[in-house]
DNA sequence: CACTGGCATGCAACTTTGTTGCAAAAAGAT
DNA sequence: ATCTTTTTGCAACAAAGTTGCATGCCAGTG
């Protein structure tokens, strides 16, 4: 059971320390990404959210998000876009979630590793690496 | 300079082997993918084809070589679907690809490091891996 | 608490991307 | 050359994402 009062504070921080103005749809957007587990589509969203926010809010909610530091988003084989909370010390295009992604290829479900860090590998020469990423598919806890 | 006789003969040869039947719209995706030493992303091949073939073709062509394991789809962290050639011992349902993908900042082409092999990694417990898939981002050798 | 400038939202209209059913055309087999 | 099966193009549709603009709400000021 999560604390809704400490989750309701958390929010207007995150949002604060961002210098974003505290709105219906930032809050609850957030707090839906503080509750999940997991990683959210835009679609995710929208039905969660029902017909309280435009849809056209949402995507620039997700885009503002995004800019700020507050979500990263994970890359997928399929053409899905999904989004999940950054951890606390990333900011506006610093991000330092070298974490490992997880897709269960049962429930669908995205989570992120957050204790397992992307190894990086050896790449032949000229390129020159800036990020690495590590998605692995396969079954979770409650699907095996 | 590629070679136009021996590409055609190799482009008839995979889909021979892939118990496909030869048409205009396959050899000609087939020929860019073969030219291209990077990933294609449908409108790239759209963009190419110009006018020859029907959206829907593209559409179709590319998802029937998907299912025969012609081609394999890239992750990336925004929306766009790419695809890039197999190698010549992937087979419908099952690849091998399990090479690492470099996406160039700068020019945007996507590249497989088909001799930088994936490394797997420990997870937490209760997670079962299937398949481990890395994307690196950076400046390619034309670029940096 | 009321006022106000600037930012966020909703709406409408539009573009882009992807899907489906069906008839015509092309490919492969005999 | 003829027949059967597969592939293609077209049309219509559905889903996903974008943009401009008027209205509404937020945060700061007095
Ligand atoms: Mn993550
Ligand atoms: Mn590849
Ligand atoms: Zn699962
Ligand atoms: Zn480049």
């Amino acid at each position: 059971m999560v604390n809704v009062f400490t989750m309701d504070a958390q929010i207007d921080e995150i949002l604060r320390k961002n210098q974003l103005s505290v709105t219906g749809s930032r809050k609850r957007i957030l707090e839906l990404f503080l509750m999940s587990n997991g990683a959210l589509a835009h679609g995710d969203i929208e039905k969660k959210t029902g017909e309280k926010f435009d849809r056209v809010t949402v995507y620039r909610t997700l885009q503002t998000f995004l800019e700020k530091g507050i979500i990263h988003n994970i890359p997928t084989a399929d053409n899905s876009v999904l989004y999940a909370l950054c951890k606390d010390d990333c900011s506006e295009g610093h991000h330092h979630d070298n974490h490992v992604h997880f897709i269960c290829s049962e429930c669908g479900k995205t989570i992120c590793l957050a204790d397992v860090t992307v190894p990086e590998v050896k790449l032949p020469g000229g390129f020159l690496p800036h990020e690495y990423q590590m998605v692995v598919t396969g079954l979770c806890k409650e699907c095996r």
